[in-house]
DNA sequence: TAAATTTGACCTAT
DNA sequence: ATAGGTCAAATTTA
């Protein structure tokens, strides 16, 4: 029930655009590089097809130095940043909000929505508390599987301004272990697959299943991620979050809009669904992390080693403009 | 049969 | 009043 004078889908549109054009831009230096790593020094030739970018990009001029390459990726993300952080998706910056308390209780927003739920007794319904930013990770990929926990999914909803239903996932153990740590992943667009994932709270679970700390395999260098990192408010609780790093567990997704009768079949085939995901974008992925601690970061980018020399893309308070000078 | 998912209802924040 | 987040019964899947 969005009007017309609504910013938020245009904005979003737009920082998809630009986030593809990035893409698009960083898949072209990669080939570049390794074309020069190779010895060879013939310019750069338009690519193969795809890159899940569409035609408005800059496929008629492509920049053929890998100067320009990087000034395009770059002034793809400051673009995305001003546009996120000017209307739309405000949670991208809104991670300094106070936390919201829980029926008049000074709670932290991880720990809010178990107290008070455990407060009550009985039938009646525990503290549904609209969630802050505060303390949450935001992760933007064309990959919303793999994030090295399992995850249940408890609700699926329809948000104003957005095509896609948002999906609500708990830790699968937060029922035997207590685990309180929840996300939510909301899809941006089909071409390219883009997700944008909201972590809250932490793992406090022990997950029998160890899982690969490296996002993406290293002994494939053309396989890069880039992460953006945010740092915001002191937020100690997000420690562990993203550091436990058991297997990662296929998250089921929600078709768009109209939910198929037989929807859970489909998210039953996950596996091949992730897998193919990957095999239709090698391209890098675009992960933004949001109100995170500077240990969490150290955690990620650590973690992360597919992204090497001069492609390390670290953000920090964001100022693009002094790398492009 | 246990575990996971779906989905409408419930509840709170705005 | 409405949107967002969660619950929980019903349903589906392994």
């Amino acid at each position: 029930m969005y009007t017309a004078n609504d910013p938020t889908r245009e904005t979003l549109s737009a920082a998809i655009q630009h986030l593809q054009r990035g893409q698009y831009a960083a898949k072209r230096l990669r080939d570049l590089m390794s074309t020069l790593s190779s010895g060879s020094m013939k310019p750069l030739k338009e690519e193969e097809d795809g890159g899940g970018f569409g035609d408005g990009g800059r496929r008629s001029s492509p920049p053929a130095t890998a100067a320009d390459l990087v000034r395009d990726v770059i002034q793809s993300f400051n673009s995305t940043l001003m546009f996120l952080n000017s209307g739309g998706s405000d949670e991208v910056s809104q991670a300094d909000a106070p936390p919201a308390d829980c029926r008049k209780g000074a709670v932290k927003p991880e720990e809010s929505e178990e107290s008070c739920k455990s407060s009550v007794t009985g039938g009646s319904r525990g503290c549904y508390k609209r969630r802050k930013s505060s303390g949450s990770r935001i992760v933007v990929s064309n990959n919303h599987a793999d994030d090295g926990h399992q995850w249940r999914k408890y609700g699926q909803k329809s948000i104003l301004n957005n095509n896609f239903p948002r999906n609500y996932f708990r830790c699968t153990h937060k029922i035997d272990q207590g685990c309180r740590a929840t996300k939510h992943v909301q899809k941006l667009s089909i071409e390219p697959p883009m997700y944008q994932t909201t972590y809250y709270g932490h793992h406090t679970c022990r997950n029998p299943v160890k899982a690969p700390q490296i996002i993406l395999d290293e002994s494939n260098p053309s396989d890069s991620s880039i992460i953006l990192c945010f740092r915001a408010e002191k937020s100690p609780d997000t420690t562990a979050a993203s550091g436990n790093g058991t297997h990662a567990t296929n998250i089921p997704f929600s078709q768009p809009q109209v939910t198929p009768p037989n929807y859970a079949k489909l998210e039953r085939t996950k596996e091949d669904s992730v897998s193919s995901e990957y095999g239709c974008f090698p391209t890098p992925n675009l992960t933004m992390f949001s109100s995170m601690t500077g240990s969490d970061q150290g955690e990620e980018l650590s973690s992360d080693h597919s992204f090497h020399g001069d492609m390390d893309f670290v953000i920090d308070g964001i100022d693009f403009g002094d790398v492009l000078a």
